[in-house]
RNA sequence: CGGGGAGUGGCGCAGCCAGGUAGCGCACCUGUUUUGGGUACAGGGGGUCGGAGGUUCGAAUCCUCUCUCCCCGACCA
């Protein structure tokens, strides 16, 4: 298919070694670097930007449901996370304490915590914020009048984890946390709901990656819900991302908090509560997603820049009209818009080799790159390359379209939509082809996984659906070939055979994966 | 935390086993060359070898401790 004498921007291709690809990428793209600090990331500026872009939008979904934001501290008192068994079973393990307010010298050059100055009560670096957040709100909530009480926070958080990877699962990370309040089990539900769709609508309309929204099984629930919902993504090599969730909290935490309200009966209530979270592992995921082998390929909606203007100098006197117009033709792009907001354009002037900078925009990932020399300037013309289509097939050079500047700029809001739309069905046609349905026998499964070739994907199977000892068993079962459950698929049919793991007549199908 | 691997100029690596104050490719700087475009040649700048301690006349090379990263496992919204 792919002609042999492509020289691609990466030394690593996907297919010969996909956690070292997914490295190369988030170095040649200049997304992030190591910080030296034990799982901590440096996001630099092309990454960050793109990090800004998915805020701003996930931002404007949040808002647009009527939840503001508020922001809550970043310590919270370890005596909250006693009042919830559960909650802190599910973090005890990875929580960042802070015992000490002081530092003295220890006499050999260095610095040590003051024994003086421990603190009475440790403070917990915050790993999510329900229980602060559950502080407020029973403060906040006296009467039915005061529901439901909707908020939204952007904060960063710390998980101390045994292994992290860049983006995926780093000991600090950046996310959004909503919490809501509500007077009744349906409304919190239905508020659960809404925030699962508000995700699938921005991760595959804004991010273009594709997801499949579900319940999760009760052993994946979040620690202290009652139901957990969650958006699974597909990365390139078969294995499966949770790129968001959606939480129905029961009454557990409002119980643990106190947040109860008077009805219009004059009765006590307790509130039934949500949160729901995205992070910035929504990044490594749209790398795994549209990264290819010369580096990321970067949403249209979610690029910082969405065409680079590059023009081509050489130390030569045509310079300065070469420069004037890219100008022109930067001017012209000013009033477009694309996919509903003003098109960003970048003209890059930094100095260097123009062919060393195409070079390292086809590694960021830049949508469009516009490249334009002393020929095009004398043709009235740009050379435009799309990077989701990077390559002439016919002489593997990279694929340069050469349009009239003035048709460039009236053309150029359609083809942002075009590279945002076939990203998202290049990778949703890659998913589909990948997930496999139908199979009633356990050792059919685990065939497809041991045996199915390198990526193999996902299985849909149906289950009984069972609890306790049972339901232990059979994630025991999964663990031993590396699988987990990833969700009850929302919109899948309706189970109408029986339970793959037990016998029994089915209930759900769900789906089963190998998961980052 | 268990097993394995690795930390040498910006990036990728060699040197270490048989110790004598550092080398290659890319990148970078200067000049020339080339000019529908990841050109070529010549010259040049930059590191004390993750950190600390030890052995030694002398350590990137040997020993001890420690930090960090990667892979597998365990663990994990």
């Amino acid at each position: 298919m792919e002609v042999s004498n492509i020289r691609h921007a990466l030394n690593v291709k996907r297919e010969d070694d996909f956690a070292k690809w997914y490295q190369e990428v988030i170095n040649a793209a200049d997304l992030a670097e190591e910080s030296g600090v034990r799982g901590c990331m440096v996001i630099k500026p092309w990454g960050y930007g793109i990090w800004e872009r998915v805020q701003r939008l996930m931002d404007d979904r949040i808002k647009a449901a009527g939840i503001p934001n508020a922001y809550f501290p970043l310590f919270i008192p370890l005596a909250n996370f006693e009042r919830e068994a559960d909650h802190v079973d599910g973090f005890a393990k990875e929580m960042a304490v802070v015992t000490h307010h002081r530092l003295i010298a220890d006499g050999e050059g260095g610095l040590i915590p003051d024994p003086e100055a421990k603190l009475e009560e440790p403070l917990v670096v915050r790993p999510t914020s329900e229980t602060i957040i559950g502080d407020a709100m029973a403060r906040w909530v006296q009467s039915w009048r005061d529901l439901p009480l909707m908020l939204n926070q952007w904060a960063n958080v710390v998980r101390w984890e045994m292994r992290t990877r860049m983006f995926l699962r780093t000991s600090e990370f950046l996310w959004q946390e909503g919490h809501t309040a509500h007077a009744t089990r349906e409304e919190a539900l239905e508020e659960t709901h809404r925030a699962l769709e508000m995700y699938r609508a921005c991760v595959e309309e804004d991010l273009a990656m594709p997801v499949i929204a579900g319940e999760k099984p009760e052993n994946e629930r979040f620690p202290g819900a009652d139901e957990t919902w969650s958006i699974e993504a597909m990365m390139q090599d078969g294995k499966a991302l949770q790129a968001g969730t959606s939480h129905y909290l029961g009454t557990s935490f409002a119980s643990a908090a106190g947040i109860q309200y008077q009805d219009k009966d004059g009765e006590h209530q307790l509130c039934h509560t949500t949160s729901w979270g995205t992070s910035t592992r929504m990044i490594g995921g749209v790398v795994m997603t549209h990264g290819d082998d010369d580096g990321l390929r970067v949403p249209p909606r979610i690029a910082p820049h969405q065409i680079v203007i590059l023009p081509m100098l050489r130390d030569k006197p045509e310079d300065e009209a070469v420069l004037a117009y890219c100008e022109d033709v930067r001017k012209s792009l000013s009033g477009v818009s694309a996919l509903g907001e003003p098109i960003r354009v970048l003209l890059d002037k930094t100095p260097g080799k123009a062919a060393a900078k195409r070079w390292s925009w086809v590694k960021k990932g830049a949508p469009v790159i516009v490249e334009v020399g002393p020929r095009d300037m004398e043709n009235s013309k740009v050379a435009v390359l799309r990077r989701d289509a990077l390559w002439n097939m016919d002489n593997g050079k990279p694929a340069m379209t050469f349009t009239p500047r003035n048709e460039f700029a009236s053309t150029a809001a359609q083809l942002l939509e075009d590279i945002q739309a076939d990203l998202f069905a290049e990778a949703k046609e890659r998913r589909d082809a990948k997930i496999t349905r139908g199979m009633t026998e356990w050792h059919d499964v685990v065939n497809s996984f041991r045996k199915g070739g390198k990526y193999p994907g996902w299985v849909e199977v149906e289950w009984s659906k069972p609890n306790g000892a049972e339901l232990e068993a059979v994630v025991e079962k999964l663990k031993a070939e590396k699988l987990t459950f990833r969700n009850v698929p929302r919109d899948s049919e309706p189970a109408d055979g029986i339970c793959i793991f037990s016998g029994k007549p089915a209930v759900e199908r769900i789906l089963v994966a190998r998961a980052y």
